[in-house]
DNA sequence: ATTTACATACCAACCGGTACGTATGTCATC
DNA sequence: GATGACATACGTACCGGTTGGTATGTAAAT
């Protein structure tokens, strides 16, 4: 563990550094619109210290997409990993994980579904790799909607994984638009009724309240404040 | 009609020249990376005549979004228009054009839904104009709700304009991953999926299918190709 | 109808600033 | 002393925007 030697302590401090000062500029103007200077400037360090961690803009790119994945799985991990529980009580947990995530300083918002938007066709390599952290982060929820099969009786057949992308797209879509509306709430809003839609999956009854407020009327455990 | 001197015509040509040149770079490489040099050249046109007919860049930018909020209206115009049917038939016959929509030759992508991830926080001006047709949209399809609750009586009383930013945040996280995936059979499938989430709001019986297979086997009729 | 006077649309060349990337040097660490 | 982490200074290309000029169209005066 702590057989770093300081030019490994150093070098990894300032290779963070920097990725979190590109994670925050790009999720506030975008990847082309920053500029490696304004990642330097922001991570306290200089341009001949940026390049020697990364060959070019590109690289930095790409390491904070992997970093951004890293931290999504960190941050989903008390959901996805609670085997004991009911596979639909993960996925409540995870729709509150993501809620709880809106509730964050600075404008909720991803660095991948950033970069998708912004590169899928001038950046190929950098676009499969947001294709691939998207597409993990689908698999966990559609592995959670098969397990719940196994338990539960779906009203209807269904896909998992379309299930899976159905609710990726709302995620996405919601944080760009609660961010052009600068209202956050809208993001809540539409995962309350992603979370209505699924548990229709599973059960014809009225429990699952497709208004807000009967949803919000039993106080959900605050998970992470990211 | 025809009252427009020759020198109207040439100016309006090249205007619509210019935001169409522009339009189509920004959905292919986003607005930032985007040079109006770069909009001359596929407008077939230099860049005297560019910043004769538009100040600045962004000058460029917002007639591109008015001109696809345009283009929006027309292509919906069939469904929001047609008041002698029922309103809930106007919301399937909008899916079904949202769906035409998808099958162009480029990848199906939103300007507005482009340029309000980039600049919601860079460009105030941009990002409030896009928030402006975004929410213009939305009020269509929650007018078309509220009309349908006349008729129908609704499972549990809900509120259209928030169901309709979810459908616009389906619409635009859709569009989103279909790119970015290069499949654009998702959004195909999220629109469904919303479909059949829209039908469950006035019924409970099964007659809406979850399912895709129950919902494309009754084919719709085909409505526009943008 | 021609001429005159002017406005419009457009072009080619240029300018300041900036962005990415490099070349070279320095100092702590191994 | 060799290497790794970082700083300084610079080079090159390009981007948004300006400038001076031209050619065409328009409108009024003759």
């Amino acid at each position: 563990m702590s057989s770093a030697t300081r030019h490994e302590q150093r070098s990894a401090e300032s290779q963070e550094r920097l990725i979190l000062a590109a994670q925050a500029l790009i999720l506030r103007q975008g990847y082309c619109a920053t500029t490696v200077d304004q990642i330097c400037n922001e991570a306290g360090l200089t341009k001949g210290s940026f390049f020697h961690h990364y060959a070019n803009k590109d690289a930095i790119g790409h390491a904070a997409i992997d970093a951004w994945g890293a931290m999504g799985t960190r941050l989903y991990s008390a959901a996805w990993n609670d085997a004991a529980k009911d596979p639909l009580a993960q996925v409540d947990h995870m729709l509150d994980i993501m809620i709880s995530f809106t509730k964050g300083d600075e404008p909720c918002a991803c660095v991948i579904g950033m970069m998708s938007q912004e590169l899928a066709q001038s950046h190929p390599e950098l676009a499969v790799l947001c294709a691939k952290h998207l597409d993990d982060w689908t698999q966990h929820v559609a592995r959670l909607l098969n397990e719940a099969k196994k338990i539960h009786k779906p009203v209807k057949p269904f896909d998992s994984q379309r299930v899976g992308w159905f609710l990726n797209s709302i995620w996405q879509g919601s944080m760009l638009l609660g961010k052009v509306r600068q209202k956050p709430q809208t993001i809540v809003d539409n995962l309350e009724q992603a979370r209505a839609y699924l548990a229709a999956l599973f059960t014809t009854t009225a429990t699952s309240g497709i208004t807000r407020a009967t949803a919000a009327k039993k106080p959900r455990k605050k998970t992470v404040k990211p």
